[in-house]
DNA sequence: TCAATAGTGTCTTTGAGACATTATAGA
DNA sequence: TCTATAATGTCTCAAAGACACTATTGA
């Protein structure tokens, strides 16, 4: 059987930029190469392997991972060298602001990096770049259909927010006449009666929160 | 390590509904019920993930599956009776009509099985419904966006035959002047000069072939 | 000429983008 | 009053759907 393990891609917006959360190698192989979380599956240990990806994120980070998303899974003799045969089945997280990380097992360091081409060109330890890469593109999909990781909003707040997160982890402006006119046709958001909130010189904005029934389609039936 | 498998979801049009291919299991557990070829991961044979996909295929149904794509992978405690923990790669291939599959290694028998709600009710070994389900979805998202699986499509094609299949797939009817718009936008199609296809009494259809280039659009950059 | 399907023309509807306008706060 | 951002009105444009019409075959 093949040597198993999961990798986290968490990722975060941070000084307006999209980031990525990457651990300092603190043993070979690649010591020293930042790499993306990861660990091993510990089937005497994980009933789910959501809950090997949640085990993994204790000990690494010290924190439990919002809205955990499988991104895909890569399996091939010689990914990894500590084993003839790697599989790591990916999942990607994006969290709120307060996500503060403490380093833990077998991390040097933690540290936020904004994503970059530059970045994802050769810096990274294994494979992590190619994952790194898909864990976007997969996270882009949900922000472009308006499917928002639920977990990563916080309870309450406005459509400028929203929509700011949502240009930042798209890379591109949004229209927000357009943007408005898309939740509203999702039914996705609830106003919070009379509560506005206020951040600076100009007209304060509707706080909402997200409405019953969560407002997700669900996927076709057969 | 978890017990380490590949699960395939071999699906076709047959009698102008959407099939998957299932096989009759010869051995405990669930002897005589309906479930997906699969097989285990085999670190000294495969090169990757997908080499065992297709090594899978080979030993299984003594074919090799055009354009194999990962739908998602599933690990839990107590999912297969053969072993504690189990985890399983999905792959999903749709083939053409003509692919007839001869039931190998561990399997009594093969069969065509349509797509219908009460089938992916109950009859599943496993938990082989769900798989079925989430590879269907996966496919349906692939030919809403006229991002065809290459290599089930046939060398030369008319398109009324390609809308035909999309219809089946999706399971809802098309509208033909927009599926003919899609397709020209895409520039995903290149017509054979002079060569038509006659299936009766009216007008024939012109024959088409993959443009160069194929047309499909790349994953985002960072 | 008729039936059947391939292929096109075109009107309507819908959703997105662009851009102007109004609303509401603090300075 | 001025500036900044929230929120809305509205024009335009592009894609999709609806439906009629023409084209081409065999019977």
């Amino acid at each position: 059987m093949p040597f198993t393990r999961v990798e986290l891609v968490v990722l975060g917006v941070r000084e307006a930029k999209l980031q990525v959360l990457l651990a300092l190698r603190e043993r070979e192989p690649d010591v020293g190469k930042w790499a993306l979380p990861g660990g091993v599956v510990r089937i005497d240990l994980d009933e789910t392997l959501e809950d090997s990806a949640q085990r993994v994120s204790a000990e690494r980070l010290h924190r439990a991972l919002p809205n955990l998303t499988q991104v895909m899974t890569v399996g091939a003799r010689e990914r990894d060298p500590r084993s003839p045969w790697a599989l790591s089945v990916v999942y990607a997280s994006l969290v709120p602001p307060a996500f503060d990380p403490e380093a833990g097992k077998r991390i040097a360091a933690l540290q936020w990096r904004a994503i970059s081409t530059e970045m994802l060109g050769a810096e990274l330890a294994f494979d992590h770049a190619e994952l790194v890469r898909t864990a976007i593109d997969t996270l882009r999909e949900q922000v472009a259909a308006l499917r928002f990781p639920l977990g990563w909003l916080p309870a309450e707040f406005t459509v400028p927010e929203l929509m700011r997160l949502s240009e930042t982890i798209l890379g591109r402006a949004l229209d927000k006449v357009t943007f408005r006119r898309r939740l509203q046709a999702m039914a996705l958001l609830q106003a919070v009666e009379g509560k506005m909130r206020l951040e600076g010189a100009h007209r304060p904005a509707q706080v909402f929160r997200l409405a019953e029934g969560d407002g997700h389609a669900g996927p076709l039936t057969v």
